[in-house]
This record gives C-alpha cells, sequence and structure tokens, in this order.
DNA sequence: TGCTGTGTTCTAGAAACATAGAACATAACC
DNA sequence: GGTTATGTTCTATGTTTCTAGAACACAGCA
C-alpha cells in the first residue's frame, strides 16, 4: 500500500489519476498538459508500477486507464476514499 | 490533501498511526522501538505537519494522539479507509 | 525510404527526504 | 545544585525523487 499512497501523494500523479477516473482510456499525451514527455512517462510508470493503472499500447499511441476493479478488491474503498477527497 | 498521503506512505510512519489507532494517547518513546528518538522525532514532525496527529507536553514526555474527528471533518471517510487496508 | 507523431530510456542537476549522532532544553527527583 | 529521563534541534551523510533535455524505438503514412 507504501507504493499506491507514494504515487498519489503527488499532485501532478493526483490529478492524472482524477482524470482517469471517468473509467475511460486516455493517451499519455492527452493527459499531460504542458508537461515535458519524459517527465509524463515517469510520472506514468510510477503509477503503472503502484498497480494503479494499466497502459495499453495502440497504434502510435498509449490508452493509459485506471485499475479500479483490482484496486477495490486488494484495497476496498480505499481508491474511492482519495478521489472524493481530491475533489474541490 | 498531499501531505497527509505522503505522511503515511513511509512505513514507518503508517506504523506509528496505526498503533494511535486505538485512539488512546502514547508518548513518543512508547511508540519508538529500536529507532533512535531524532529519527522518531522527525517522523513525528511530518505526521503533525500533515495534521495527522496532536503533540501534546505532559511533564517529562510527550502525549501523541491521532485527530480522528478532525481529519474526518476535512477528509470524510479517508483516514478510515487506509488504516483498514494497513491492517494485516 | 524519408518524415512525422507518440512514448520510452538515458543522463544529469537540483531539491527533498531518511537516518542518526551530538548538543541542547526541560521536567522530575535526589 | 546534580542527575536522570524524554524530546527537540542542529548538523552531516547518503539516498531518492523530480524535472527535463537528448537520443532512441516504433507505428503510420506519403
Amino acid at each position: 500500500m507504501h507504493a499506491l499512497l507514494f504515487a498519489l501523494s503527488d499532485p501532478t500523479r493526483l490529478a492524472i489519476a482524477r482524470a482517469l477516473a471517468d473509467g475511460a482510456e486516455h493517451s499519455a499525451g492527452d493527459l499531460a498538459g504542458d508537461i515535458p514527455k519524459s517527465t509524463m512517462s515517469h510520472h506514468l510508470k510510477i503509477l503503472r508500477e503502484a498497480g494503479l493503472t494499466t497502459t495499453r499500447p495502440e497504434g502510435m499511441r498509449c490508452r493509459v486507464s485506471l485499475r479500479r476493479a483490482e484496486l477495490n478488491r486488494r484495497f476496498p474503498g480505499l481508491l474511492a476514499a482519495i478521489l472524493k477527497n481530491a475533489e474541490e
């Protein structure tokens, strides 16, 4: 659980998680605003290794999505509580 | 919320929070196992500044306790979800 | 084949963090 | 006052993390 809390303790990564909270797949480029690609790739790697997201290559781009169901099975209510409190 | 998640993303500090989860006041010395005093003081400071704990001096020692009610008001369900998933 | 768009990996510098010894402050007690 | 117990602050050292440029890999397309 440390990795999960650490991953979401960064403002940039929490923003990414919130953007993914709609359940849809987003490309890395869409998620990055003016953040450089390499920085974005770094944050996505941390989120992925914490088990928060999955990255699926599709042609030229990456489809990133939240692993909501798996996380809820492993840490019931945790992701929901964090995302809910991150709203404002 | 970043400070809170970051504070609890450290194993040592999460262990402290779990020890405090019984609602009782603990002294810093009791919470520290073989952790040096200065290290313990550092971790307690981070927890305190994240709003997770209060430290009340009482004679020679410190009485540390979780700010459960305040946290639950500010971040409903969050601390409970973290502590529950930290059990095991 | 050459060009463009999308990400990853490599690399490096700056900033933040963890750890812990040493000195200090304070309280209790003789 | 002197001693002991409990924490904090200071200082130093090593590690991790964040950021971002540069080079690279690969898919798509003319």
